[in-house]
RNA sequence: GCGCUCGUAGUGAAGUGGUUAUCACGCCUCCCUGUCACGGAGGAGAUCGCCGGUUCAAAUCCGGUCGAGCGCGCCA
């Protein structure tokens, strides 16, 4: 016998099989659309992620511990969510953007294998690879370690279980490779390479530095380069599409996109009457041109021509279907640059994050050229995208206060920030190196999604609300009177 | 903050100047009950995101605005 329980208005999305609502929609009542069985079944490979995680480090003695939520306000970093403070009127909490300062602590506090499944807060604006607010990290931390090798084969099984075991996927390579990023970046434009494809940068500045094509001859005096990448079976583009390609290189800076097509055993382009035969048999010799190929140059700074044709290399694989959603490529960024020239602001800057120890310790910052040095940092790349970071800690005060001192920061701005690590490094600290995998982002590409909130239960959208939930929202009066703020721009 | 794309019944789409804005799914009523993406008959449901402009005439063209997606900036 039938008997209901409860009824139902005509349902605002279809929840059975796959959702053609706007994901705008599925966000307002997402409590109908986690009803749907794609979503239902993220839910639960998501426990299972999480228990497979927590599984391998308490196997390695990682012992787990929280860290506070209501956290310190930290420079240098990301935008924080600030938290009022109702007892000390004018002062502020902030949500961390990561349990990086507490971690580091607890190295010193006798905790010597230290991980975390961390909520991390951070108000910068989404990506369809990165939240809004907050989102997890694997987090952790490892004591008497001062080489990233150490956590690089530390963690390496585990991230291979998850493609293997866990997702079902083939690894492309089971020799997990280094890349230097500075390899990375003259190999593949980028500091996230995916490397389930080839189509690498080939270097040909030497080779053309006499060209009488004026831009390849040009780019190359005034110091830059030019550097070229062979697309398999190009030749079969028409020449609106490449017309869209080069409009794609125009947005990362190109003046224009050059290419020559090795079609029919001859050379078709209209370049190809600016360079000599010999110039000609170079280019398909070094970029190892077969017939049908299309040979795309960038010709510009160094920066701008990796930048360029790493983009354009993400494009064609997108465009030939070279991205096998069954198999995994791995690899390690390693040596970042420890600083790092900000354009925008004119001055010189932290690479990545000033906890890391620059290579060769605090004589390495004595070099004139501070750019030329490299952080014993690392990130772990999954197809293409970032999805781990670490670093060899700096547990040395005076190698902090130097770090610091290079950008004109003195010692009381240090101590005022970062007092109690520069405290706790007084006492004995040992040396120690970690790392954080983003558990989400990780988990998005282990289950072929590239929309990172069709993996979390409820994501606020790209502008950071909560459609659902009406967050952010208006308080009552008598709540900021007690936290001492005084109600300001609001509507009505 | 900036750029590109989008906004049409409950949902997804069609409709690039001209009668009562089209289709599918869903919803409501009735019929069928070996049906399972059932079938049949009928019906309700849309100020075409919002404001303004051009025009005899605007979903359609123009300007503005709001919202969304993607990207840039940003993300120690």
């Amino acid at each position: 016998e039938l008997k209901i329980l409860n009824r139902s208005e005509p349902l605002p999305i279809q929840i059975h099989g796959d959702s053609q609502a706007s994901e705008d929609l599925r966000l307002k009542y997402r409590y109908l659309d986690l009803r749907r069985p794609k979503m239902q079944e993220r839910l639960r490979q998501r426990a299972a992620y999480y228990s497979f995680m927590r599984r391998y480090m308490e196997n390695l003695d990682f012992v787990e511990v929280t860290t506070p939520i209501l956290a310190n306000s930290s420079p240098e970093g990301a935008r924080d969510f600030l938290v009022p403070s109702r007892v000390h009127p004018g002062q502020f909490y902030a949500l961390p953007q990561a349990p990086q300062q507490f971690k580091q602590l607890l190295m010193v506090g006798g905790v010597p294998r230290y991980y975390q499944l961390a909520t991390c807060f951070r108000d910068e604006d989404a990506r369809a690879d990165r939240l809004y607010g907050d989102f997890y990290q694997l987090d952790l931390e490892m004591s008497f370690v001062s080489d990233g090798e150490e956590i690089r084969t530390t963690m390496e099984p585990l991230i291979k279980n998850l493609v293997t075991e866990f997702a079902g996927k083939k690894l492309l390579n089971e020799d997990i490779p280094r890349l230097t990023y500075a390899e990375s970046m003259e190999r593949f434009g980028s500091d996230k390479p995916d490397l389930r494809f080839g189509m690498e940068l080939v270097e040909l500045s030497e080779e053309l530095k006499d060209s009488g094509f004026g831009v390849f001859g040009k780019a190359i005096g005034a110091g830059g380069a030019v550097k070229a990448i062979c697309v398999s079976g190009a030749a079969s583009l028409s020449r609106s599409q490449i017309d869209q390609f080069t409009e794609i290189a125009k947005s990362e800076g190109a003046g224009g996109l050059a290419y020559l097509t090795f079609e029919n055993g001859e050379v078709k382009s209209p370049i190809a009457k600016f360079l000599s035969p010999e110039e000609l048999d170079t280019i398909k010799a070094k970029t190892s041109a077969n017939d049908g190929d299309i040979v795309f140059f960038g010709a510009d700074t160094r920066h701008t021509v990796n930048k360029v044709l790493g983009r354009l290399r993400g494009e064609f694989a997108e465009h030939f279907n070279l991205r096998d959603p069954n198999v995994v490529a791995l690899a390690w960024i390693v040596d970042f640059p420890f600083y790092e020239w900000d354009d925008k602001d004119k001055k010189l800057d932290f690479g990545h994050n000033p906890f890391s120890m620059p290579k060769g310790g605090v004589e390495a910052l004595d070099v004139e050229d501070k750019q030329s040095i490299v952080a014993d940092q690392y990130d772990m790349v999954m197809n293409g995208y970032e999805i781990c970071s670490g670093a060899v800690r700096n547990h040395n005060p005076e190698v902090m206060y130097k770090a610091f001192g290079v950008l004109g920061y003195d010692r009381q701005y240090v101590d005022a920030k970062f007092g109690a690590m520069i405290s706790a490094f007084k006492y004995g600290a040992p040396p120690h190196a970690g790392c954080a995998f983003g558990i989400d982002r990780m988990f998005m590409v282990l289950v072929n999604e590239t929309n990172i909130r069709e993996i979390v239960a409820f994501p606020k959208n790209g502008s950071g609300v909560d459609v659902m939930m009406n967050s952010p929202s208006t308080v009552e009066e008598s709540q900021l009177k007690e936290l001492s703020i005084k109600k300001v721009g609001t509507l009505s």
